[in-house]
DNA sequence: ACTTGCAAATTTGCAAATGCAT
DNA sequence: GATGCATTTGCAAATTTGCAA
């Protein structure tokens, strides 16, 4: 479940939109706008309202890709975890940013606290296969040493004690993807992340391990 | 106390100097970011990591003085509120409090007992190599299906979609003991996790797996 | 109920290749 | 073209995992 809303629509405007889910705590899964005409105000405005991306028309296949992929895995954790990020403005991401944000619950109304969450644990459900949970849990792991480490896979590698070329297969393989961080400097714009774009969103097949498969017993 | 910081500097950009910030969780102020050639990009990229506002040159006087003004104003709250830990948001603990046993936190440097740890992800401490963060999920992961399926290997191997000679393994290399009696008791699965004082033995001299010993390199 | 032997499937490290940018 | 760093690939060794005792 997840959201693509457009600025420009024939009713509303897709901000409008926005600031009403979120002021009403109807926000409950990941939405990412799209917009061919916004400016800068218009994106920050989204951004701080929950979105968890903003997508420029024209927009490319790959990025857009990338960014639903994130985006059902942010909502598969949102769902795990009944965040209540600060609703307006007030939102100062410490460290993990990218773990999970959005979900700008309307404090207070937060009935749907289940009996018996136990079911998960680090914002991993835990009632789920032990592959799954488990790259369910790498990829927080490393997302958070992504985003701590400003991208800087020699660092990372390091960190978690891995070869750096390895590093690159395992983050392929559990689907994350490097495009955001702007190991550098500023850059994208026009021309958003160079050589990341390509690989992992279409290809599949290049996946170099697969153990999708279903297992029928 | 607000920061106003621009992207365009001589040594690093204002959204990498952000970034650093916020994950060592020094972004203690307000910051408002000033740029005159930023992309959306860019924009969503600084509100997502905590800029409050994003301002484009020409900053109309009026505007930047809103701004300064509201930002003073959070900055206000911010401290007084201790502002902890928006993020990381991760909060769900009720039933699973055979979380961390397996010694975490190592004089490793969090002795910030600042408002986020961030350092440890409701459990599992993910500031130690994948490795180790990985076998204590897997920890946490099998306690709580243990102890909730009564110890009967057979439906946690179903569950965890594991073989059941596996499991035992598995267990074994995880230095999870189930030496317990209990595993005869009366009772469902449905029925909330119960015994989970069950301490951790650790019985090395069996782990079936020898991946301990040091690296020399 | 729990262990073992074994082969097949995966993961992981290392070295070499490829791609980009200065 | 040369040089340095980031990312991929090929490959073999180390581990994990399922199946049949």
């Amino acid at each position: 479940d997840l959201i693509l809303l457009d600025i420009w629509m024939p009713d509303t405007d897709g901000v409008t939109l926005l600031k009403e889910w979120a002021s009403t705590g109807q926000l409950t899964m990941p939405v990412i706008m799209m917009s061919g005409h916004a400016t800068i105000d218009t994106a920050v405005e989204a951004t701080r309202f929950g979105a968890m991306e903003f997508l420029e028309k024209p927009i490319a296949m790959t990025r857009l890709l990338t960014a639903v992929r994130s985006g059902l895995e942010r909502g598969r954790l949102m769902r795990n975890v009944r965040i209540s990020a600060p609703v307006a403005p007030v939102a100062v991401e410490t460290a993990a940013p990218l773990a999970m944000q959005g979900a700008i619950h309307d404090g207070g109304d937060a009935r749907r606290a289940e009996p018996t969450p136990a079911t998960e644990h680090n914002g991993v459900a835990l009632d789920q296969p032990l592959r799954e949970a488990r790259d369910q849990f790498e990829r927080v792991y490393f997302e958070y040493h992504l985003a701590r480490e400003n991208y800087s896979m020699t660092r990372v590698a390091d960190r978690a004690g891995l070869e750096r070329t390895h590093l690159y297969r395992k983050l392929k393989q559990l689907g994350i993807e490097l495009a955001r961080g702007l190991r550098r400097t500023e850059r994208t714009a026009d021309e958003p992340v160079t050589a990341l774009d390509v690989p992992l969103a279409r290809s599949e097949s290049t996946v170099y391990s697969q153990r999708n498969h279903e297992y029928d017993d």
